[in-house]
DNA sequence: CTGAAAGCGCTTACAG
DNA sequence: CTGAAAGCGCTTACAG
């Protein structure tokens, strides 16, 4: 019970290997009728492509590369990866591509597998994620030719479609609607300071805080683990004039600093609104469940997904902007206190 | 600046396709000189094998192919899949293979994926989780010979090797915690009836508290889910003789019943002592946090992935024991309340 | 120890 | 519209 190849399919329709392969490519160079034919012995027969001869002959792996580049703490905690890899999935499936995912706690094991799966021609593009401060990748990827698109970051990038987001209205969301509530001393725990959207959110944070009168923004880092937000929350609080709201750049920061509140020495809300730039299901159960920006990841990486196959079709791609993330409000957020 | 072929390595040294080959895949048939001289020219031609030649012409995919077989809700809020992903993953790199991931939603969606793999050749072996009633994958990954890794699950398994979960232990040392407590009427919300462990577990808990005198338990059917938990809870608290404490078949129903307690008509651990089979993040962030069985997933997948390269490298693979769960205690469990 | 050759299963110009 | 042939980049018996 061998596998069936074209040339079992070209002596059972009596015809040539190239007619079988022109058939099943739905290319021009056969009659409707030879078509059909070999269609049908094709099917009866459970034939499929060999990836690898296709691949060798084409020239396409018919792969698309995704690197996970977080600590495995983060990727384990944080539910916006396995949202992404579900979302491009779908997608690359449903144009008969093929996912294929690596990870990499390190920026030189990251650079390294691209360079890899492009020598070896493994995938025939890559999707990212994250663009840092220096980020050695664009060029890499440039360098190499490697058709690549980002996801979730700023634009424009001279080479590679981006799939950006506008952290702009979502800072005068956030800022607005703390003030709304009385706030004008607001916490900001931020992201890894190496990823450049860290910085663009606290720039937009400022701006957004300049805008009105009398808010005053302060700043501290965190590193998207729970030990990182709680630590940089008790420094926060432990001020002369602490912040009475905090804004914290993802879920788990943000609930792992609820769930110790009262270790902290603050109530929430009563003490300290606190809002989280990512949403999940983390955020609702903790009490009190969290004000959070909601977005639709799966759907992003899906769009990611159809930009990086056109970029691979075609070689060129547009850079596309994410929908809005939305505002959900929950118990987290509450009227400022009154101080004496 | 085309990709080196060793065409390129051998006219570069003055030998052959062949005598290329043979040094850089280590076998016998070159002097060690010219092995050198091989191995130097080719590093600094950054060469690298063509995966879909190597892959064509030895038959290899050099590939470990995994379905992803639950619903997209299931898959975001759950960390296990992308504990199994990583621990995949690092393991397999290790060894030269590639990860290629897929969801389906159906069971017809991931069998019609098997096939498809197995006959593109895209995968030299697959790893399957959550067996299920009247399961059709085993007999498939036979007929088809797939090489296949059954990961979490009873043994034996006709043909396939398992890591295979002791729940005797768990199932006692659950019972034995709780029944320490004083707790005598023990609910118990189940995973989807579909899934062999969900009634395994059921037996061996009934096993356990059968082996106590006095002890009665209740059950309810979830389904992994935040409503499920919720649903299942609510039904086994509105009887005539509720539960003093209730065992949840994962993290995410057990979360999501402690985080609605109030709207449920008790309190958490005073009224009903709460313990989740699962551990993550989300037990420690809600309040009270939960008592957990924890489980290194991620150590869990390596020793996975390790039998399956060695079934795919040697044809046999024997089965082995995952470690056993640890019990986590924490607010959620406490002693039984005392009824006049 | 080494080389010439066939083969893996496709795709794709190129003649007819 | 169709067929014979070369080629993709490797691996692997098989002679020397």
């Amino acid at each position: 019970m061998k596998r069936p190849t074209i040339i079992d399919i070209a002596r059972a329709v009596g015809v040539s290997k190239a007619a079988v392969s022109y058939a099943l490519n739905g290319r021009g160079g056969v009659s409707q009728e030879t078509r059909d034919r070999i269609l049908d012995v094709a099917a009866d027969m459970g034939w499929r492509a060999s990836s690898a001869a296709r691949a060798l002959s084409s020239d396409r792996a018919a792969t698309v590369g995704v690197v996970l580049a977080r600590s495995p703490e983060v990727l384990r905690t944080e539910p916006f990866f396995m949202q992404v890899v579900a979302g491009l999935e779908q997608t690359l499936s449903a144009h008969g591509f093929s996912l294929q995912l690596a990870l990499a706690s390190d920026p030189g094991t990251e650079l390294e597998t691209y360079r890899q799966w492009w020598a070896e021609r493994r995938v025939d593009g890559v999707l990212l994620t994250d663009l840092r401060v220096d980020d050695p990748r664009p060029a890499l990827l440039r360098e190499l030719r490697i058709p690549a698109v980002f996801f979730g970051t700023e634009r424009p990038m001279a080479g590679i479609p981006v799939l950006w987001v506008d952290e702009h209205d979502i800072a005068d969301s956030a800022i607005g609607h703390l003030t709304d509530l009385g706030h004008n001393r607001i916490g900001h725990v931020q992201g890894p300071g190496q990823l450049r959207h860290t910085a663009r959110r606290e720039r937009e944070l400022r701006r957004a805080a300049a805008e009105r009168t009398g808010v005053t923004l302060l700043r501290d880092h965190g590193d998207y683990t729970e030990g990182g937000g709680v630590a940089a929350t008790a420094r926060l609080l432990d001020t002369a004039r602490p912040p009475t709201a905090i804004i914290y750049d993802n879920d788990v920061m943000a609930v792992a600093s609820v769930a110790r509140a009262a270790e902290l020495g603050v109530r929430v809300p009563a003490d300290v609104s606190v809002l989280a730039w990512d949403d999940s299901m983390l955020c609702r159960v903790v009490h009190p469940a969290i004000t959070a920006f909601s977005h639709d990841v799966g759907a992003a990486a899906a769009r990611a997904a159809l930009m990086l196959l056109e970029l691979i079709e075609t070689g060129v791609a547009d850079d596309s902007r994410l929908q809005p993330r939305e505002l959900i409000t929950r118990e987290s957020t509450a009227v400022a206190p009154v101080f004496g």
